[in-house]
DNA sequence: GTGGTCTAGACCACC
DNA sequence: GTGGTCTAGACCACG
């Protein structure tokens, strides 16, 4: 899997780390049991502190997805925790709340934000 | 024009009253000339510190728009800074770049995130 | 005598009426014992507080320059009061200075300083 | 680099900082990725409180002139912002207006103007 | 009355 | 360690 930081998003580096960790998972690209980089060998790779690697990965492990295994590693969870349906639509909600208010402080309508998202989606397809 | 703050959302305040004061210009509820509420006002009505309305209306003034007239008030600037239209296109798949990172990480699709927007768009209609 | 403000310049009202007072009386436009505007008539011409413009009269009032009779007017000096010639060399040296360090901020040297002010020479002649 | 503050001159603190820093980077004396004085560092430097050097370096950064990373410190921006030279010449055209405003109040012709940017020039050299 | 600057000090987030 | 946000309150400048 690989990693890269953009320090002028303005999204704090653990942040970045945590979410790439995610989408990793979610796509499947890591698996139940996958072996994630050592923080010694990520901090190295892409040029950050080690603590902020542990930081990320400390959070990961406390929401459940990854687990530590002193002196071996850091896994992805065999058990995925579940996210309960209603609190899932909730983060949604939320986060496109969030964006959505971003986006009509520049004066981008609804629909702006919606063809934006289509034309991503053309473009992935 | 109201304002409200959310102390909750970790978003800090003077960007609330930054983004707001935007959405109001761009909707067109605050035109060209307009007085803002003055800074005490505001401070008051919103129970926050003055220098914190200050500050927000210092970077919207950076921006080119607000005007402050010592003295007088603070207004809404007659000539409103133009956005080039390649920098607003930037600034659109910056914000929706964000979305789907954000939304990606907690296992939704692009299709989900459409959805969604969409929901929010029959609310609103 | 006209009078006309700037309020995007930056420059206080009050500071720009003592610089148009003074450099109409500099040019010989206003001699000594000419009557100025009246406090009221000039607020209303220039659409300004009355204090702004009595702010400005008693600054020069105070240097020397204009003089008030009460219930008559304000009028020029008879006098007019002579600048030590190494008090008005410093006074020069500490504009030319100030204005340097800003342009200099702005990456222009010397010279393109030099080159504006040149331009502006042979506009006026 | 070397800061200084001049109580005296009425100009703010944070646009002394601010002019200082433009002045560095025009000159070459702070290059693109250099880091600047830390903001507790420079605050006890030139005896002031931190938070008004965080405002000075917060406009820099609006400006596109430096760059904050979060832990790490404060940067010259990589990609210095570019100046349009339309914009440039009005800004030149405004501060030549504003010398000549101010010192053709106390009497200066042009001319004296001239020669007293002239001899700045062979004092430099 | 209006906004602007600065200080002192607390608390937070990030590396 | 780094910068960021907010408060409280003093003092100033402008209209």
């Amino acid at each position: 899997m690989v990693f890269s930081l953009d320090a002028k998003s303005g999204v704090p580096f653990y942040r970045q780390i945590i979410e790439q960790v995610k989408f990793a998972v979610a796509r499947g690209d890591l698996k139940p049991g996958d072996q994630l980089p050592t923080v010694r060998q990520l901090a190295v790779d892409i040029s950050i502190n080690p603590n902020t690697v542990i930081r990320a990965y400390r959070e990961l492990e406390l929401e459940g997805l990854l687990e530590t295994q002193q002196g071996s590693g850091t896994y992805v969870s065999e058990k995925q925790p579940e996210i309960d349906a209603v609190e899932r639509q909730r983060m949604l909600d939320q986060i496109v709340t969030e964006l959505l208010a971003r986006a009509s402080g520049y004066g981008f309508t609804l629909d702006d934000v919606l063809d934006g998202v289509r034309q991503r989606k053309e473009e992935s397809s």
